[in-house]
DNA sequence: GCACATAATGAACAGTGTTCATTCCATGGC
DNA sequence: GCCATGGAATGAACACTGTTCATTATGTGC
């Protein structure tokens, strides 16, 4: 064979490529109800109709398939934070807007948001940067709100980056208490996001 | 034997009880360096010198013995918490106080807060009912500071519970974030939280 | 048809939480 | 002193886990 890319190579790659997928498809769906730790290689590799072995040409280990899972829901967090941040109108209710679809991505992906946001402290070389550099580039939109706020004179505060990381507490705070306290008796959802997002906000206006 | 409370067996329930805290305390010190899931049960066997049967002897499973620390840690936030919210003086600054001593006990004490608050969700039926009881019993005290805010006619919201829950996401993040994202480049320590704080306040306090 | 490269396999390994028949041993009665 | 008793401790065993790797199967190019 003298070329790489021959018809046949290219259909040998589609294959794989393919199983790849249905190997996230399956683990993506089996994460979401029972959960990472509670998810066996095993039963991933049956639900898609592969021997466990095979998984790992394709993933390097377990936590593999998670990030990568996390990086397709990254993207579109980043997406929607971006598409927020380049919105008109006032700046304040901007910022409300994005620190909301903040919140309510980590609520809706929880596993994909402790994997990115949440690790633990002792863990040695932690994750890949990957993961770290999706969840920065979400927080950069997060800034340029602040930013927007501050040359609007909106904010009560002279440095965008003080409050862009104290408002960036806030979310991050009620997402990993809903998400990890599941069990507390909270106050309705919705009504406890929008309450912290109204003291937040009015918390950071001018006076 | 006539009598169930004899000299010998109240030896045996010391020596019991004895055994039990040497259980916690190899559990408490390996949870805290590498992490609930990478202790064994066996390794904590070992750090006590017992088989890991034995084990089972003092604590229904793994999670129980995660309950029993994060019991003990509630304890002394509570305790703490409880003083507070007995000072004088103006509320709104003993609710700023209480906010501060949380953030503080967290960020002096990471692997313990960890291990009380920052455990993995997916968790099926979650934890006992003695951990939601603990964290209801910590919990209160923060929420009487709210109360007396109220009362002094100082808060914006009307609903108590909805404003204590805002205000613990916003301290329970800003911890979470300082202990689990030390290598995040951010803002002097003291000067984010006493901003976060500032913002949480002012966020609340009646116009 | 044959050789070759790659994909897929599944048994095997070292680890996990948990159970349970067995052993140990301090105690109480004689 | 001796023995029976009952709870405490044991550690082998079970079914599981993530991961590896020698082996097998398969599609491709000549």
């Amino acid at each position: 064979m003298n070329s790489v890319h021959s018809m046949a190579t290219a259909r040998r790659d589609r294959l794989k490529a393919e199983l790849r997928n249905e190997i996230l498809a399956a683990a993506r769906d089996l994460f979401a109800r029972q959960g990472y730790e509670s998810v066996s290689i095993r039963k991933i590799a049956e639900k898609c109709g592969c021997a466990p072995g095979t998984i790992y040409l394709h993933f390097e280990d377990k936590d593999q398939i998670l990030s990568a899972i996390c990086a397709e829901t990254f993207a579109i967090l980043k997406q929607r934070m971006a598409a927020i941040s380049k919105d008109s109108g006032d700046p304040l209710e901007r910022l409300r807007r994005s620190g909301r679809q903040y919140i309510q991505f980590g609520v809706d992906h929880p596993y994909h948001y402790i994997v990115t946001f949440g690790v633990a402290p002792g863990a040695p070389a932690n994750k890949s940067d990957a993961d770290h550099q999706a969840g920065m580039e979400c927080f950069q939109s997060l800034r340029e709100c602040v930013q927007s706020c501050q040359q609007a004179g909106q904010l009560r505060f002279a440095d965008v980056e003080e409050v862009a990381q104290a408002l960036w507490a806030t979310t991050h705070g009620i997402v990993m208490l809903l998400i990890t306290k599941a069990g507390f008796p909270f106050v309705e959802q919705t009504r406890l996001i929008e309450t912290t997002l109204d003291m937040a906000i009015e918390g950071i206006r001018a006076r």
